[in-house]
RNA sequence: GGGAGCAUAGCUCAGCUGGGAGAGCAUCUGCCUUACAAGCAGGGGGUCAUAGGUUCGAGCCCUAUUGUUCCCACCA
């Protein structure tokens, strides 16, 4: 047998890879025979390193995809990475950085190879460390977001999308980063509450000593004030109607007009306005022709616009603002302000709105049917609570900025002519303006947001733009896999996306999981230094115990909280299912296997069929509904309670008995049970199961081209099942007796029995006293029969008693007796309350009712007997 | 402001279409029983957040309340 005597998976997880690999298990084919079943995964970012939640989402990948593999589909999971252009690019600046170089000073060229090397270094790493988890995925396949193919499905989108007039450009507000240089769209910015404070300013009425007072929390932007806007209504204001006011600290005369956006009972009703530098504002000053001034520059620069505060950072412009305000006698009041302020989703710095000429997608036509496939299920969320939120963002979605001020990333396609003005969009680079001939032609330097290739991933990454078989066969995919922190980001685009491009969904299922936080349920993260990190779980205890850990019991879609108890627990398992197979393959070693069809079968191995039978039914209906994790809790309780608690200590008695016939039969069962168990193990923790499967004699190539088992309704013995549960009740009530009466487990003792069930308990007399500690089993008709004083138990269908002797303290036992009484009486007054229920009677089921008077009859026929006994002992 | 989730044993969590409250860990007791002490056997421990309601019957369905986490939203 080639098992070690203890687990350890370093010693054999990375050969078992590798041979798979080897074999080419991974690849997928086009097969007409077969169904398909694809993945694709979420493209990690090529900065990234392997984290907590990329192993729970790989894992509950690979998982499904070695399930249905196993089921007979033609299963693709097809990986790949993302450029994950903003994220990437900040990497490198930094890095830069460090030589002292800026990106001006490489410049764009010279940056995009530092890019390309980076790639080149780093962009594997985390394909290397989903290999250490087991994933697996076609390799041969896998796609990188800038690759070739995938940045001509960029372009032919792009210009579909132009061309249809769903892209534009145009000079909208946008959420800038001062920090990163570019705009984000609205996914991209976080809000956090932050206290700030709202300050009172007068602006004095031009020719008059009044002024009105404008409550604002950015007093940086007044210098792109164009207007105060009050409310129509608004009986306090309705004597300066049509005046203008001055503009404190620049004395520039704007306008008071009206404007339902103000609030009555806001600050002081009367609001500054700044087009350039706030999303509602610029709605007003398109409302009522105001001019847009940019007061703050693309650095977070104040620009000439500040007079005086020109070439300071606005942050600090702030302070200047109000002081100087303050000197002339300008401020009211200020008051402390709780708001939500915007921030870089990636370098967390806080965002400008300002007005910027950017590329957009409109949204509205492309949100139409993606909202209609989710609400016909066409593609369906698991959790199904998860279609609202998505419902909620796709409902009121407004345009995407696609454009970022970046290097790293697809090049947006149009061409400008500096001779005669034209745009171009191609999908092709241009040499030569179209229009003019003129070859003073310049691309657009900037790129597209990251998520707009992520976007196109389910069919760029199958061959689209081009018809190939790939697309034809595995187009759409069966189901996406991912947390739900970017069904914004990510799975909204794909949907529309997809019905766009393709003219169908791109998933049928969207699999959304949770978050691994840590043992306190906080988020793992750098700053904290609370991270776990998978590979070091993987190097420690093995790519199966992690995989344990993170499905085994976990509920979908929510958060999970990761310890060392769970990794602890998922390993002694593994301990487990390591060990029972030795068991089994000791006694397997140099033996003729039956193959199960020809045994001869116990009870005992009815029992285990039956219910190796009922475990392959749970585990693929919860497999089918997505509950990965209580299909494993499945697997978990049959292996440990009924496989190795029970069975295989059932066998022991056949193993090591005279009866070889019966030893061999019994040795056919436990190898054939054996291998049902690591089958369905086999996505869960594929390399132990494929360890051991390996060292069964005459055991197949490799678990991973094994069929799934399945459930068979000719395999249910239950007339065994209740033999066995008679026998396993009469251990467990001898084992009590003798815990709760401080005998000796090891103490072999007599056991009478009344029962009718005589043949049962004949036949498994061996079991009962290997596991009961019995050394021999006498059958009564009637207690009388029992001269010396006894221990009893009384169980559904027989009453055990144990004769102890001088061990038994008569009065403490006595007592545990009355204990019991009591909870019969329990029992019996809460069936004979319901029976007693007309309304029960009538209007439950009536398996119901029977049932309860079943149950009924049972306790009342225990009361006599423990009453009986309770006498006897006080006797 | 809108929406969602969660609240069950000391801890972490399961609990399917409503029909006798479960697991793991921790704890207590006893065991190195020839697969496994990373183990075996036995035990203790719960007003299922609160208050109403529907029902013959509610941890589960409905309403409200409290606490908590998260998402979305343009209150200057």
């Amino acid at each position: 047998m080639d098992m070690a005597k203890t687990y350890n998976p370093s010693e054999f997880e990375k050969e078992i890879y590798e041979e798979w690999e080897k074999k080419g298990y991974f690849k997928a084919k086009v097969d007409p025979n077969k169904l398909p079943f694809t993945i694709v995964m979420p493209p990690p970012n090529i900065t990234g390193q392997l984290h907590m939640g990329h192993a729970l989402d790989s894992t509950l990948q690979d998982t499904l995809i070695r399930f249905k593999r196993m089921q007979g589909y033609s299963a693709l999971w097809l990986p790949g990475t993302d450029h994950a252009s903003i994220a990437t690019e900040l990497k490198i600046v930094e890095s830069m950085a460090k030589e002292g170089l800026t990106k001006s000073d490489v410049g764009r060229n010279g940056f995009l190879e530092r890019a390309w090397e980076w790639k080149r270094q780093y962009g594997g790493r985390i394909i290397e460390q989903l290999k250490l988890l087991g994933a697996s995925c076609d390799w041969s396949r896998l796609a990188f977001t800038m690759d070739e193919r995938c940045s001509r499905a960029v372009r032919e989108v792009f210009v579909n999308l132009y061309e249809k007039g769903l892209i534009y450009r145009g000079n909208r507000i946008i959420n800038w980063c001062p920090d990163c240089r570019t705009a984000l769209s609205d996914a991209e910015v976080e809000y956090v509450e932050e206290d700030s404070h709202l300050w009172y300013i007068k602006y004095p009425v031009k020719d008059s000593d009044e002024y009105v007072v404008v409550a604002t929390s950015r007093p940086e932007t007044m210098f792109g004030d164009t207007a105060v806007a009050v409310n129509p209504e608004d009986k306090r204001y309705k004597s300066l109607a049509g005046k203008t006011l001055i503009l404190p600290l620049v004395n520039k005369e704007i306008p008071i007009i009206k404007d339902n956006y103000v609030e009555l009972d806001f600050g002081t009703g009367a609001v500054k306005i700044t087009p350039a530098h706030d999303p509602n504002d610029f709605e007003v000053g398109l409302r009522h022709s105001l001019p847009v001034v940019k007061v703050i520059d693309d650095d977070g620069i104040m620009n000439d616009f500040a007079g005086k505060y020109s070439g300071m950072p606005a942050t600090e412009c702030r302070g200047k603002v109000v002081a100087e305000l303050e000197a002339a006698g300008l401020i009211e009041k200020i008051e402390p302000l709780h708001h939500s302020v915007g921030h870089c989703y990636r370098c967390n710095h806080t965002v400008e709105p300002m007005v910027s000429k950017q590329w957009f997608v409109k949204m509205k036509p492309l949100a139409k049917p993606a909202i209609d496939a989710v609400r016909k299920k066409s593609v369906k969320f698991t959790p199904e609570r998860f279609s609202k939120i998505y419902f909620n963002w796709m409902n009121d979605i407004r345009d995407w900025c696609i454009s970022r001020q970046l290097w790293w990333g697809h090049r947006i396609p149009a061409f400008y002519c500096d001779d005669c003005g034209e745009m171009t969009i191609s999908k092709e680079d241009l040499k030569k303006c179209p229009k003019c001939g003129s070859e003073h032609i310049r691309q657009d330097e900037d790129v597209l947001d990251t998520w707009f290739s992520s976007a196109l991933w389910p069919f760029s990454t199958l061959g689209f733009p081009e018809k190939t078989e790939d697309l034809d066969y595995f187009y759409p995919t069966d189901v996406l896999v991912t947390g739900y922190d970017i069904i914004f980001f990510w799975v909204a685009r794909m949907i529309f996306s997809g019905l766009e491009h393709m003219k169908r969904i791109p998933f049928k299922d969207v699999f959304i999981h949770g978050l691994v936080r840590d043992s306190q349920g906080r988020k793992m993260s750098k700053s904290l230094g609370n991270g776990i990190d998978p590979t070091e779980v993987v190097a420690n205890y093995g790519a199966d115990t992690l995989r344990f850990s993170l499905i085994n019991g976990v509920a979908a879609g929510s958060d999970m909280r990761f310890s060392d108890e769970k990794i602890e627990g998922a390993r002694n398992f593994m301990n487990k299912i390591w060990n029972a197979s030795r068991f089994v393959l000791l006694n397997a070693e140099n033996k003729k296997i039956t193959p199960v069809k020809d045994c001869k079968l116990t009870v005992a191995d009815k029992w285990i069929i039956t219910g190796l039978n009922k475990v392959i039914k749970e585990v693929t209906v919860n497999m089918e509904k997505y509950e990965l994790g209580i299909a494993l809790s499945n697997l978990y309780d049959f292996v440990w309670s009924d496989f190795c608690d029970w069975y295989i200590e059932f066998t022991k008695s056949v193993l090591y008995g005279d009866d070889e016939k019966k030893a061999s039969d019994t040795l056919g069962v436990l190898v054939y049970v054996l291998t049902n168990i690591l089958k369905l193990l086999h996505p869960f923790i594929p390399f132990i199961t494929e360890k051991i499967y390996q060292s069964i004699p005459g055991a197949g190539e490799s678990l991973m081209t094994e069929e799934f088992p399945r459930y068979n309704s000719r395999l249910n013995y239950f007339a065994s099942v209740k033999e066995i549960e008679l026998i396993k009740n009469i251990i467990k009530s001898v084992r009590n007796v003798k815990s709760q009466t401080g005998a000796q487990p090891s103490k072999k003792v007599s056991l009478y029995i009344n029962t009718e069930q005589t043949r049962t308990v004949k036949n498994n007399s061996a079991v009962i006293g290997r596991l009961a500690g019995v050394s021999d089993i006498i059958f009564i008709n009637d207690k009388s029969a029992l001269k010396e004083k006894v221990v009893a138990q009384v169980i559904d269908s027989a009453e055990l008693y144990i004769p102890l002797g001088e061990l038994v303290d008569f009065e403490k036992e006595t007592l545990r007796l009355k204990k019991e009484l009591e909870n019969v009486e329990q029992e019996i007054a809460r069936a004979s309350g319901k029976l007693s229920n007309n309304g029960f009677l009538e209007k439950a089921p009536k398996n119901l009712v029977d049932a309860e008077k079943v149950k009924l009859d049972k306790y009342l026929d225990i009361r006599v007997k423990l009453k009986k006994q309770i006498e006897d002992l006080l006797k």
